[in-house]
RNA sequence: GGAGGGGUGGCCGAGCGGUUAAAGGCGACGGACUGUAAAUCCGUUCUCUCUGAGUACGAAGGUUCGAAUCCUUCCCCCUCCA
C-alpha cells in the first residue's frame, strides 16, 4: 500500500518545480479518496499551446490516480486581469462570450483531460455573491506590505511602475476561489506561487484544511527567453497544423530542446538520459528533435500526420516544395493582379511594402523561381505556388 | 490640493526650429553558411496605386516659409509635500 502511494507521489513530483507541502500531500493521498484538484484559467478566447499542456498533463496524472479536477474559468477575476506579466484591466466579457470561450476550452482541453473526472466551474458564481461587504472583509485579511512581498508587485513598485489598487485584490480573489471550492490541491505556474499560497492562508482562516500547492515550471517560448504565450508569438499551438508544429519544434535551439523534452515528453527519464549521452557522444541533436517532434505531433494529431510532417520537413530542407501546401483561392475583378497585392490578399505577408522589401532581399519565390518584380501581373485563372522565406508556402488560385 | 519630472517607431533610447521617416541598441524579418540549431557575415525594419506619394514623435488647437522640437488647452504616468 505504502509503495503505491510512493509511486503516486513520484509521478506527481516529476517535472514539478515545487510542492508545498509535500508531507501534507502525502497525508491527503493516504486518505485514499478522490482529491479536489484546482487549476484556474483565463476566460479569454483560449488558443491552447504547449505551455498550457505542461499544467494539463499534470492534471491528467492526478486523474489517472483517480482524482477530481476542478477546471476553473476565471470569468470574474478576468475583469481584473492577473497582474502577473503585463496585462492590465480588461473589459468584462459578456456572458455569451464567456460561454463560447468555455466551450472552446472544452474542445481543446479534453484532448488531454478525462471528461468524466473534470468539473468546469466559473468563479463569478460565488464572487458575484460576495458583494462589497464581503470584498472588504476579504481585503482586510491582508496588508499592503504583504502584497508587496509578491515579486511582481515589488519590482513594479521599485521601478516606479503603477500598481492599481484592484490589482491587489486579484490574489485575494483567487485565494477565495480555493475556499469556495474546498480545493485539496491547486496547480499553477511558478509565477502563480504567491496567488496559490494566498489560497492556503484564506482556507486556514476559514477553518478548512489548506490546499497543497504545486507549481509547474513555465515553458519558455521559441525565443528561449520569455515564457510561451500567444501574444508574444513564440508559441506552438496544439491546434496548429502538423507540419507547423513539426517545423516549430525543429527550429528550437539545441539548448532549449532539452527543457522542452523534459517538460513535454512522456518518455521515461532513463530514455531521455540515454538521448543526452548519445548526443554528447556526437549524435546530431536534430535526430533527437525529430523523435520528439513526432511524439508531439502524434499526440495532438495522429501517427500518420507525424509521418507526413516528417516527409514534408525533409522535402523543404532540400529546397523543394512540399506536397500538401495550403490552397487559397483569390477572386479578382480585373483581368490580372499585381503579385505584391496577391500575396497580401492571401495574408502571406502583412503589407505590400513588406513584399517589396522581401523581394529586395530575395526572400520570395513563385513556382520555385526567385521573384524580382513586385509589380509583375498575374493573370486571371492561373495557379501558382508562392513561397515567402523558408517556411511559408501557399498554392494560390486566381479566379 | 501644492511642487517637480516625464509621455518619440514592436521595445529601450537620442534628437529640442530646417540636410529627420527621425541616430544608436535590442528584437523581428529576409539572404549566405548550416542540422529550418547555435555562432558569424550581409541586407531590411510606417503605409500605399512604391525610383513617386501619404501619414507619423500622448490628443487637439496655435505661432512660423518650415515644428518631434516654441505657445495654449486637455489626457495619462512617476516622484516629493499635504
Amino acid at each position: 500500500m505504502a509503495t503505491e502511494i510512493d509511486q503516486a507521489l513520484a509521478l506527481i513530483k516529476r517535472g514539478a518545480e515545487e510542492i508545498l507541502l509535500e508531507e501534507e500531500l502525502l497525508e491527503k493521498f493516504k486518505k485514499s479518496k478522490p482529491l479536489r484538484i484546482k487549476a484556474g484559467f483565463d476566460p479569454t478566447a483560449p488558443d491552447l499551446h504547449l505551455g498550457h499542456t505542461v499544467l494539463l498533463n499534470k492534471l491528467r496524472q492526478f486523474q489517472d490516480l483517480g482524482h477530481h479536477v476542478l477546471f476553473l474559468i476565471g470569468d470574474f477575476t478576468g475583469m481584473i486581469g492577473d497582474p502577473t506579466g503585463k496585462s492590465a484591466t480588461r473589459p468584462p466579457l459578456s456572458q455569451d462570450e464567456v460561454k463560447k470561450n468555455a466551450e472552446s476550452y472544452a474542445s481543446q482541453v479534453f484532448k488531454i483531460l478525462k471528461r468524466n473526472q473534470t468539473e468546469v466551474v466559473f468563479n463569478s458564481l460565488w464572487l458575484n455573491e460576495l458583494g462589497a461587504a464581503g470584498m472588504l472583509k476579504l481585503a482586510s485579511t491582508h496588508t499592503v506590505a504583504r502584497m508587496l512581498e509578491r515579486d511582481d508587485f515589488s519590482k513594479r513598485y521599485k521601478a516606479n511602475q503603477p500598481i492599481a489598487i484592484h490589482e491587489f485584490l486579484y490574489p485575494l480573489l483567487q485565494g477565495y476561489d480555493s475556499v469556495a471550492l474546498k480545493a485539496d490541491v491547486e496547480l499553477g505556474g511558478t509565477d502563480q506561487k504567491f496567488n496559490l499560497l494566498m489560497g492556503r492562508e484564506l482556507q486556514k482562516q476559514s477553518g478548512q484544511s489548506p490546499q497543497c500547492v504545486i507549481t509547474m515550471p513555465l515553458l519558455a517560448g521559441l525565443d528561449g527567453i520569455q515564457k510561451m504565450s500567444k501574444s508574444l508569438g513564440n508559441y506552438i499551438g496544439i491546434n496548429e497544423a502538423p507540419e507547423v508544429i513539426f517545423a516549430k519544434i525543429m527550429s528550437i535551439s539545441d539548448d532549449l530542446m532539452w527543457r522542452y523534452i523534459e517538460l513535454l515528453s512522456f518518455v521515461s527519464i532513463d530514455e531521455i538520459a540515454s538521448w543526452k549521452s548519445s548526443v554528447k557522444a556526437g549524435q546530431n541533436p536534430r535526430d533527437i528533435k525529430v523523435i520528439f517532434a513526432q511524439e508531439i505531433v502524434t499526440r495532438f494529431h495522429s501517427k500518420e500526420a507525424a509521418i507526413d510532417a516528417l516527409d514534408n520537413f525533409i522535402t523543404r530542407s532540400k529546397g523543394g516544395i512540399p506536397d500538401n501546401v495550403p490552397t487559397m483561392t483569390v477572386t479578382i475583378k480585373e483581368e490580372s493582379i499585381e503579385v505584391a497585392q496577391l500575396l497580401k490578399e492571401v495574408e502571406l505577408v502583412a503589407s505590400t511594402s513588406e513584399v517589396m522589401r522581401l523581394i529586395k532581399g530575395g526572400g520570395i519565390k513563385i513556382d520555385g523561381e526567385r521573384l524580382d518584380d513586385g509589380k509583375k501581373m498575374i493573370l486571371k485563372n492561373t495557379e501558382l505556388v508562392a513561397q515567402v522565406g523558408k517556411r511559408k508556402f501557399a498554392k494560390i488560385k486566381v479566379r
